[in-house]
DNA sequence: ATGACACCTAGAGTAAACTCTAAGTATTAT
DNA sequence: ATAATACTTAGAGTTTACTCTAGGTGTCAT
């Protein structure tokens, strides 16, 4: 089976000129051009555009990316580079999961402080309720910087 | 207690490009500066820069940090805008941390399929193992789509 | 009072990943 | 045959959040 951009264009959500600047930038080495220059994608090369969004999912920068596929294209002898990259990435993941599990905490702390403010229609009663300073505590190193 | 320009730098990691950037986009609106225009930041100030800190963080752009400051200064009467906007990123934030531990499921299976193939120094053998076509059925809807 | 250093402004430059434009060719439907 | 639609290329433009440069002023220790 092989597809015309449009057709790539529905099943993936891409549009037609990010599909072309991804081949462009390498991603799609193997893409098969007609006679008249018309692109004509394989299942193969729709396989490589879904492991292109999830690494782009995991973070990667296209060039990033790129090197992968060269390695992937080049066999085993580069299989160790390829475990970095999946390794490296996953300690960069859990980093990652780790600070929004931070930032997630204060950002409730904040939502639960106004929804009580707007509540009682004024900010700085909610912010002085008991309940509220003994959250900002526990929640907080330096209560004080939360204020705002 | 006020501070210079660059002792706010030490303080919080930020250059003094990017505070005076800061600045005019409207995200420092109380900074002081004295006769010949150098700046004094004072604790006030600070505080701002942890509250700016931790709205970036959980990805507000800077357009929308200062419309935040906007509210902040009108008074109690945005009290319910205010409400909304950490309403809305809680929910985002779930999305992304949701979004995150997908990516990090498949990162996590490149990861051991490609330890296995630097084991057995050849990428088809480990892929065709039982025990990676397995957890490769049970991670992926579309598993085929998984072996670029 | 002289050199080092911190600070100022306005505005240009950068990186990433698109996103769009212009000008043209090819295919398809009626 | 003609119009609409889909496709092609090269290259310019956009957005965000900085980041840096140029050219200058102000402060401070010796």
């Amino acid at each position: 089976m092989s597809y015309s951009i449009g057709e790539v264009v529905k099943k993936t959500g891409l549009s037609a000129h990010t599909l072309r600047y991804y081949e462009k930038e390498g991603l799609l080495p193997f893409v098969k051009k007609n006679a008249s220059g018309v692109r004509a994608y394989s299942d193969e090369d729709l396989r490589w555009l879904t492991m292109i969004e999830c690494l782009k999912d995991s973070g990667l920068q296209i060039k990033e990316i790129r090197q992968y596929i060269e390695w992937f294209n080049e066999g085993d002898s580069t299989l160790s580079q390829r475990l970095s990259l999946f390794e490296n990435r996953r300690k960069i993941l859990e980093k990652e999961m780790a600070r929004l599990t931070v930032v997630m905490n204060k950002i409730r702390f904040k939502e639960l402080l106004y929804r009580e403010a707007v509540r009682v229609g004024n900010l700085d009663v909610a912010t002085n309720e008991r309940r509220f300073k003994h959250l900002k505590k526990k929640l907080f190193e330096s209560p004080d910087d939360f204020d705002k």
